[in-house]
Formats: structure tokens, sequence, C-alpha cells
DNA sequence: GTGGGAGCTGTGAGCGCTAACTTGGCACTA
DNA sequence: TAGTGCCAAGTTAGCGCTCACAGCTCCCAC
């Protein structure tokens, strides 16, 4: 306790602090914070030298309790380990940022709809204006759509699920383009290690390679299953190179592809000679595999950033041009497909 | 505009809105919320009833102006895309959330201190508590422990700054264990792909491989240096297939590894029984690499969870028993490492 | 009885900010 | 000179919560 009467403690300025000092009221702090007009511009020189001299900070939570504006927006990710989702978390971050929002983050360990829903929430409690949901799971998604909640809701992932806005890749498009190439290198078919079954993700490029496989008459052979695991790529290219008459495999991704690589190389089976083999991803490590991996390359950031901007759009009023937003795969060739026959 | 007096408005129901419908004051209900003694339990019930028929929840931005705590932990990430800080990102995520906080996050793109200083300071300005730099470049670290900052902050890295309460992995006995390993195994020398100059896990695991050699009394080969990426690695494999004389590579990381795999298998030479490799990390993929690579495996998780136990042990008064922990890194053997000579 | 300590609940103030309104001064017009 | 309008401030009232402090009831010891 000082002798003066104001005291010297040592607590955090606070906006009656810079006003006493710059010799104004309050308010006129905030307008100069705030940006209002109607300052003299020596009354805001006065005012900012002060809060330099105090190393002011406005307190958020008081700005937030009476505009009951947080300027925080939410992102729930389901395993943010993974390249794909870590990829996105950032690109969700840098728009944000520039957006002039924080971003709050929540991991998602199991993928059923309750988990979704306490996720949300949580985020809703600490008072989150807007969520990204990065949980591309069929019953997450679901979860989503029905979501009771009263928060504005942005999707990233696949799906045609219309309740939600969304914004994810073209899946289908991209995993046709990828069997197309191979069928027109020669290939009678082309076998597909597939994602998990309940990924929507997997469920698209599934379709669009059987899709692609029964418009051009191809036959259509059973589905090898991963987890998206280098390990579970393996598993598959160990039957794979069981079935003897493979000569091209379309991965849903680039992770398996590598599993499926190492598998077939321990069976004698030369990639692409023997087998061609194409993935799905694109990531950094893709070119510079054994041999480079053929891949449909998607740009995750690019998926962050604009499911950021569909929910700063939703929460700033500006009409929703599109709710589902779908952004082009592109292939990427490299030396891991060869035509039929090559040698 | 109801007929009624009280209003049927569509605005979220507040604490006073509970206390009416239950009968109580506000008091009482805050007590119940925040699990206070002395309340009865019917009272409790009825107060409880009242929330979740209203759905009332408690607004976070009063609670943080009136407690002066937000609940929210801030991290400043570098590159939140790669593999570690990803992990890193999620382990401090669900610890923070087991720990009743949130997690508020921010990517640097540039490494300069000034920016790490914005970062925080931004962090600061939403009100964190506390805040974790995952931020292993050098200028980072001395920029972090300069930091005019009044906010509890951990860094998460290798160093001995010891200003900054610290965790990290123990890189130079890891980087002593593989080229030990690789001696062992009766190669002369080992060659060391380093990664950038800057970042201090580079230097510890550098430093490591030259004392090991040193006290073995090998030869130091020049270092060939990269940036992490499998590109990197890759030009180094080319250069490094050029000298003739290597038997044995040590790489900084696992991606720099895979690039080195496939520029010694362009260059006609094999893995391992002309070149034994051995990377850093124990990224997932690393065991289906071609070979299998021999590599350091460090928990990037429980590095994040010891960071942020180190940082709510200082938040919450804890006599902090140590401010820098360091985590063993373990040896894990693949195929790309032989004997010398062995064919 | 009556004083007093528990157990339970209510009252009032105030956290630091912004929104809405009010006030005072000055220039320009009629 | 009075009236109008705009600019540049100041004043006041909360935002929704917690904290400190009263009360009130009940029960038991003396």
């Amino acid at each position: 306790m000082g002798t003066d009467s104001a005291g010297t403690e040592q607590r955090q300025p606070v906006m009656a602090d810079v006003a006493k000092l710059a010799g104004v009221s309050h308010q006129t702090v905030s307008r100069v914070l705030n940006g209002a007009p109607h300052v003299r511009p020596d009354t805001r020189d006065r005012v900012l030298a002060a809060i330099r001299e105090l190393d002011y900070r406005p307190n958020s939570a008081a700005r937030a309790l009476v505009t009951r504006r947080s300027q925080t927006l939410g992102v729930v990710s389901f395993d943010s380990t993974l390249y794909g989702p870590a990829s996105m978390l950032d690109g969700i971050e840098r728009a944000a940022r520039s957006a002039g929002y924080f971003v709050s983050v929540t991991s998602l360990r199991s993928l059923d709809g309750r988990s979704v829903q306490e996720a949300v929430d949580r985020l809703r409690d600490q008072g989150v204006e807007g969520v990204v949901v990065i949980a591309p799971q069929t019953s997450a998604v679901s979860a989503v759509a029905r979501l009771s909640s009263s928060v504005p809701l942005v999707a990233v992932g696949s799906g045609n699920q219309t309740q939600v806005p969304m914004v994810s890749v073209g899946n289908r498009y991209g995993a046709g383009e990828a069997t197309g190439h191979l069928l027109d290198l020669g290939h009678r078919t082309v076998h597909h290690v597939a994602g998990p079954a309940n990924w929507l993700e997997s469920q698209d490029r599934e379709e669009g390679w059987r899709l692609t496989l029964q418009a051009a008459g191809a036959p259509v052979p059973e589905v090898e299953r991963g987890d998206w695991s280098a390990r579970s790529g393996y598993q598959a290219g160990l039957r794979i190179a069981g079935l003897g008459d493979v000569t091209a495999v379309f991965c849903a991704n680039d992770h398996m592809a590598l599993g499926l690589l190492r598998a077939l190389h321990e069976a004698g089976r030369s990639v692409p000679y023997d087998i061609s083999v194409v993935g799905f991803d694109d990531i950094p490590e893709a070119a510079y595999f054994t041999p480079p991996l053929t891949t449909v390359r998607q740009d995750f950031g690019e998926l962050g950033r604009r499911a950021l901007e569909l929910l700063v759009g939703e929460l700033e009023g500006v009409a929703p041009a599109e709710t589902q937003v779908q952004i082009a795969p592109e292939m990427v060739l490299r030396r891991s497909v060869a035509p039929i026959g090559h040698r």
C-alpha cells in the first residue's frame, strides 16, 4: 500500500488508468481502441501514448461479455496427428487469424456421434462463435447433421450431407481419374485398397473406382480394406501379392500405398513392371517412395481455408453463395505406373 | 413482445432465469454450478432440473471477467503440418482437456524472434493463462528466453536454455546410440545428414553423432545438410552416393532418410548391403520404407503431455519439481542396417 | 429459556468493458 | 441574435457472473 491514495499496486492497468493518464474519459479510450470516428488526432495520440506507457491490454473477457462476441472459433478434429487433418487445421488457423479470429481446438479420440456432440458442446461452453468439424466418418457427419446446436457450424470432409454447410474434395472424381488412367494404360482391371468403411472419403473413392470400372466394362475385383495406415496397406499388399493376376492397384491413400509397395517388393513383384500402383493425397513424401508414387493430389490447406471462409461468411451475415463447396483434386504422374506389358 | 410483462424473448437463459424457475437466488445456482458446499440436496436437484429445462449454459466471458481465469492455454507452433509438431499439439490438447483447460493455437510461418513475440502477445491478448511454445529453432528459443511476457510459459524442444522451463528429448543421447550402433557393426565411420543448422534438434543430434565418432576414434566426415524434407534427403543422398566410400549414414530424421533411401536406390547402392541407414523419430511409416528403417523413436505425444504438465504445475502453484524435463528416446532396429562386409 | 454455533440461502457490489444517451462548443445560416 | 447541425467529448447503465457478507432457521447445551 503506497502513501499515495491512488496506490501503486502491481495490478494490470485497466481502461480507467489509461483514461486518467491521458486526461480523457474511459469512453474516449474505448473509441481510440476501436477506431471509432470523432476523436481529435491529438487526443488520440495522447491516449495511444498512455496505452504504450502503461503497456495496457484490453481485457478480452470484459469485451466479450458486453459485445457477446468472443472472436474465437472452434475446431473439432478427429486425429490431428494424421497429415490430412493436421494440414487442414493449419489452413484453418491461418485463415482464421487473418479474418481476426482465434482458434480453439479439440481432438476426438472416438468417432461416435456422442463424442462429436460433446466436443461441440465443450467449445460452445467456451463461447466460440462458430465451429468447424473435421470428422470425415459417416457417424460423425450424421451426428453433426442432427447436432442440437445453436452455433454456426461447417463440416469439412466428403459427403452429400446437405443439411450442413460443407467443403470437400472431389473424391469420386479423383478416384475415377486414377482408375481411368490405369485402364487407359491397358490394364484389364484395377484392384482397390480402400480406407475404413465408415469414412466418407473411403466410400467416395471406392465408388469413383467402381463406377469407372463399370463404365469401362472392366471386372470389379473384391476390395481390400485398410485403415489408412502403412501397416494396413502392407497387409493388403501381402494378400494382393498372393492373388497372382493383379496388374494395377489404386490405394485410397498414400500411406497405404507405401505399405503396399513394401509388401509387393518383399513378394518379389516389381512396381511398376509387374504391378502399377496409384495412391491418393500426394503427401510430401510420395515423390520419394520406391518407386515414386503416382497419386491424386488434394490441397488440404485450401480445404481448411475454404471451410473457414464459409463459416466466417455465415457469421458475418454474408449471403452464403454456396453451402456445398467442392475442390477438385489433381493427378500427379510418377514412376509407380506403367503401361501393361511394358518391360 | 409477449403479452406477459416478462416477455418471451428468444435470448439465452442466464443465471437469474434459472434462479427464478428453481425458486432460489442466483447465488444458489452459482453454488450448485461450482460444487460449493452447504446446498441442500433437494435444492440442488431443483436447480439442476431448472438448468436442464432451460438448457442453461454459464457464460464463460462473465465468469472469466470476475475470476480472472480464462481456463484457456495457448500453444504457439512452428509448422503444425509436420508430424512432430502435430503430434505434440495433439498430446498437449488431450492433456489440457483432462486438466480442465481449453487450448488456443497459433502457427508461426516465419521463425524470427519478433513473430514469436507477436504470437505470444496475441495469445496473451486473448487472455490465455499460460503458453506452450513449440518452436525448436535457436532463434525462437532465444526469443522466448527474453520474451517480455507476464504469462507463464513452457517451451518444448531441445536445448539447455535454462531461463525457460523446457521439456525436450535426449537428442544427443539418441544420436549417440544410433552412431554407436553402426560403429559396433564394424563400420569405419558414419556419415550424417543433418537438419537445418538453426534447429536445436539438428544441433544436438549432430553433436551426439560427432562426439560418438570422436570417442571411438573414427574419422568425422563432412556433414550433409538438409531441411527435414524427403526432398532434401534425396539430394543429400545423391551427393553421398557420389562419394564412393560411404558404408553407413545417420539421418537426423526419418523423412530425410526416406529421400536418402530413394537416392541410394537410384544410384544402384543397396541398403543395407552396401550402405546402412539409420533415421530419427520413428514416424509410423518408417517400418514400411524400402527397406524398413532402423531409427530412434521419440514419443512426441509424451513430450506434449509433459510440457503441459509443467505449465499447469506452474499455473496452479505446485512447486516446480524440475523445470528441465528430458525424455529418453529409444532405438528401433529394422532392416536398413547390417554389419560391414555382410553380403 | 436463551445464547450460540452450525447449515443453508439471499443481498449487494463490482469485475472491465461497450452502447446509448447527453452535453458543450463551434461554425455556418437565416 | 437565435437557430441548426456537426464534431468531440463525457456520463450512465448494464453485460452475467462470483465474492464477501449478511441473514435466517434449527438444534443443542447450559
